[in-house]
DNA sequence: ACCCTCCTGCGGCAAGATGTCGCACCGCGA
DNA sequence: TCGCGGTGCGACATCTTGCCGCAGGAGGGT
């Protein structure tokens, strides 16, 4: 798995300006050029900029990130495009990859993780082993928990309510194992 | 979406021959030809008898079932491959998309799903609307016992100790929500 | 300022779920 | 036949959850 080129450069995009600048910064911390965008026109328009490689929030406010990708990749074939996908959505997921993104990334995602998803799409790697080690019922719960509670923006009551469980239990919850970040 | 052409053939690539045939027999019924295969091997041979689509288990006990994806494809590149997956293995899942496979499928599939993936595959639905809905704690637990449960071949103690759960919670819980089947 | 709504954190209690024993039974291979 | 591991189930202590309630804060509309 070889690493992402230095002189790449990247483009963002995801509605969230917060996160967006958030993960930019440190993604230039690490010596890379970025550019942004918050929507589906203006990461098009940001093309001028000949990034190198994308990555696309998939749930955007106007519409899905498809589109987007297949225009992205339409327009320039050669850029690397992963996409950013709420709760292990696999269905969009699969759409995405079959219109040419070399991988995806699960929301709550830092730089590492951006450029470990870039590396390793480059290769499909078909020796890998997949030693499938089941995950244990705690360990997908949290993961779900903290994905539907960073898609709530942080808002502990509308996660709870989408869970399906009562406001005090994922208080409770939230205190006994820490939420990352 | 348009549904599978009745005069398809399918070659359905499993491991485990209870699973496989009981498929087959399904697929059967509703009017299809079917070849099988326990392996990569016989897979690759019964690529002679012109199967139009083929159903692949990523995880079989030679290694991992996407090197024959991959060989599938490339000696017959019009032959439709969904692949059958564990858990939400999403890793798996994108390296087989990306060498070609249509769709995916996660493990308990039976002949209606397996149609409905096929038909499904074919094209990308851009307009997808992705009213995406978090699922409840409750169903996602749910689906990741019921899959790790058929991971163990319905070996209740073994699925237990890798859900990190005692045997008599899992016992409870099955009692209260019947496993599928 | 006022009201209203929503979110947050937390205490407490009853009800429900879970962990942990133990026991009887069954199938299988040495 | 024994040992091993799986299954189903009962009982009980204990942890977890649901469901109250309350006080405070942030924001919008009047």
């Amino acid at each position: 798995m070889q690493a992402v080129p230095h002189e790449s450069k990247f483009l963002l995009v995801d509605d969230d300006e917060r996160l967006r600048e958030r993960t930019a910064r440190a993604l230039r911390d690490r010596g890379f050029e970025v550019v942004t965008a918050d929507g589906p026109d203006e990461a098009m328009a940001a093309l001028r900029q000949d990034p190198t490689h994308a990555v696309v929030d998939l749930r955007m406010p106007k519409g899905s990130g498809l589109p987007l990708v297949r225009d992205l990749i339409r327009r320039r074939p050669e850029l690397r495009v992963v996409i950013l996908t709420g709760y292990g959505s696999i269905a969009t997921t699969v759409d995405a990859i079959r219109l040419g993104a070399v991988n995806y990334l699960t929301k709550p995602a830092d730089a590492d993780m951006i450029l470990a998803a870039f590396a390793r799409g480059d290769n499909v790697p078909l020796a890998e082993a997949p030693d499938y080690q089941a995950p244990s019922l705690a360990r997908t719960e949290w993961e779900h928990i903290n994905r539907v509670l960073d898609d709530c923006g942080g808002n502990i009551s509308e996660a709870s309510r989408r869970l399906g469980m009562h406001r005090r239990t994922l208080q409770r919850k939230l205190a006994t194992f820490p939420p990352r970040r």
